[in-house]
DNA sequence: TAAGTCAACGGACTATGAGTCACATCTGGA
DNA sequence: TCCAGATGTGACTCATAGTCCGTTGACTTA
């Protein structure tokens, strides 16, 4: 798997798990609400400034983040 | 501090703690020679895709790269 | 001196990500 | 069945990600 598919997934897991939409995150991260859907769904290759607005969005830190089975290499 | 100053430090961080030339780890990386400086350095807003490519170069997993104290939040 | 390695930088170029829009589709509730 | 909020998509412009050529300076070893 992709690692910009697994970013989108646990994107998508993050944000549910906080409840919010997909346009709710947007708003807080400062992306357009279209671009959080295509990350979401692995269609961007998201580049590290907007991962840091994203993670930062979500309420996380950078380790926790990226501490999940979601980025275990298979 | 900006997470792409930061990713840099990361890089340069285990890069040299394995002994490599910035040369030597953009060839394993599949990266240009001067990308791989400029990205140490903090100057470049690195996609996905390329940080995937460089973790996985550095023979690192995602969690372990993004689990130090060097992307502690300030 | 000379010769080698390495890091950093620059100019010119191509490929692609950022950012946005109109529109379509899905979903649950009244 | 209808509606409204939520999500998805294709296409587009423009800035920049990323490559490729070369040079320079610091350091080392012969």
């Amino acid at each position: 798997m992709d690692l910009q598919v697994q970013f989108g997934k646990r994107v998508r897991e993050l944000r549910l798990a906080k409840g919010l939409s997909q346009e709710a995150l947007a708003l807080k991260a400062e992306v357009d609400r279209t671009y959080m859907t295509s990350v979401e769904n692995g269609k961007r290759n998201v580049a590290i400034q907007n991962i840091g607005k994203i993670i930062a969005a979500l309420d996380i830190s950078i380790q926790d983040f990226f501490n999940s089975e979601i980025f275990t290499i298979k």
